[in-house]
DNA sequence: TTGAGATTGTTAGATATTTAACAAAGTATG
DNA sequence: CATACTTTGTTAAATATCTAACAATCTCAA
């Protein structure tokens, strides 16, 4: 465990930098896959070709957390995923509440994936009467009024906004207000939390943008190629 | 227009850094919006502080692409935000089809906002006896049978795809023999497609572990606080 | 049991990205 | 219309990230 700590908190995570966390969850997956096909070992030049990234980059990222290879051999697939779960806090049971039961905020509550690594929601709120009361999977939407004092008696960790963007503030205030540790938010919108909640934001209408400007940029590129 | 060009492309679109073009979609939002609230003039600073970033970088960010700006004065909303809807390609009626009318395809398909950008999604294609001839927001679903031959006859950009995992990579074969030039990706799973086509890959899971993740760290940093 | 081959963890060097600094050129105000 | 102020676009310096290199050390086949 080295791990260079920095004194600006800016890109890090406790000395981790974000673009290492953010390739976290793909070296799950594959290792998942790799573990559901049962493969037992995994080198870093392995894991790389599958991430398209440099091998070198595999071995660092994994030494800001630890030795979990050994050399001539490479990684033991078994145990390098149970640490890397460890690492993202994956199977220890987290908490969620969902706010907004609409298109998206249904596809999210009936996503199964979620619950199978420990991801459990376990109540869902809306505003609209006639969501509410209506059963999502096994679970009746409440009124978003109850949604502060529900989770002083049920406390989670996670809250999942699938509101309007203009709802999106004022029910992250009351996800706060509650005691939440964390917020998912799929709203197209910056929300303001207080320091000590960790922020999440899925921006889907950006992501199609970004493909939109990569479009037009290999159009230009093959035209100019013609020239 | 500067644009230091750069001998490997993989990183870059066209000498444009990656991290350069994640930030596009944030300017336009925030321009969008205060174009709606009608602001006359912006600067870079005040751009900046809104996304969470430096000055600086707002200018460098824009000056690959051309110079919007006016010394002294700072940025003409609805000037800057027409021309980066033009790098992005936004309002030129982009054609798409979408797989999968699942519980995410549906989501998708009914959500406006991606119509209003010029984003259309001409078709929606499923395997499923009980989905095919349901209709989601005015559009038939089709037998994803069909898929490529639609596409020949009624050729469009973008192919969303959102079925499973295990289904992604043959959908992806069938889009891409269709004549399709970028794909929207929801399963996950790393795609292979041709060079010439763009792929973009939404990690909502992924995501959720990020989350996970920055939460299990902010808990240990607050208890190495308290000790 | 040995030795050739493989692969890690780590340090150092190469690239890329971000930030600072500032001249140039406009605005706005009296 | 002069002048103090503002803010851009750009160049250069500071940081951060990625890649190469390699000693240390384990594997595995003979
Ligand atoms: N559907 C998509 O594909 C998609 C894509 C990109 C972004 N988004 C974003 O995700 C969010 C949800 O989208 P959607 O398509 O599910 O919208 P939707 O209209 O189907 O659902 C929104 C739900 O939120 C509820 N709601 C509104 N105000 C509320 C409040 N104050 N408290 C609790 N519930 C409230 C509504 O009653 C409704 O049920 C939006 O912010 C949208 O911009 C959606
Ligand atoms: N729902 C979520 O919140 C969520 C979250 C993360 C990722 N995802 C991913 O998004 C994708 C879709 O998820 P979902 O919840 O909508 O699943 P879903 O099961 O509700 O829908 C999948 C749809 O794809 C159709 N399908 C299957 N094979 C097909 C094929 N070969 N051609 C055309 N259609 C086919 C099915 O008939 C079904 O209608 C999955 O890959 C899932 O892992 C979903």
């Amino acid at each position: 465990m080295s791990a260079a700590n920095n004194k600006d908190g800016k890109y890090k995570y406790k000395g981790i930098p974000l673009t290492v966390v953010k390739r976290l969850p793909g070296y799950q997956r594959l290792l998942s896959e790799l573990a559901a096909k049962e493969v037992e070992r995994v080198s870093s030049r392995e894991l790389a070709a599958k991430m398209k990234i440099n091998p070198s980059q595999v071995r660092q990222d994994l030494s800001l957390f630890g030795s979990f290879g050994q050399q001539g051999y490479g990684y033991r697939v078994s145990y390098l995923l149970s640490e890397i779960n460890k690492i993202l806090g994956i199977n220890a049971e987290t908490k969620m509440v969902l706010v907004g039961g609409g298109q998206l905020g249904r596809a999210v509550a009936n996503y199964r994936n979620f619950a199978k690594r420990g991801f459990i929601i376990e109540a869902i709120f809306d505003r609209d009467p006639r969501v509410i009361g209506r059963t999502i999977d096994n679970r009746v939407v409440r009124d978003v009024q109850e949604l502060t004092a529900y989770l002083q008696a049920e406390p989670a960790e996670i809250g999942i906004i699938c509101t309007p963007a203009s709802a999106a503030q004022e029910v992250a205030d009351q996800l706060v207000a509650g005691g939440i540790k964390g917020i998912w938010n799929f709203a197209p919108v910056a929300l303001k939390v207080p320091e000590t909640v960790c922020l999440e934001h899925v921006h889907l209408g950006e992501s199609l943008m970004i493909l939109s400007f990569k479009l037009k940029q290999k159009q230009e590129e093959l035209f100019n190629q013609k020239k």
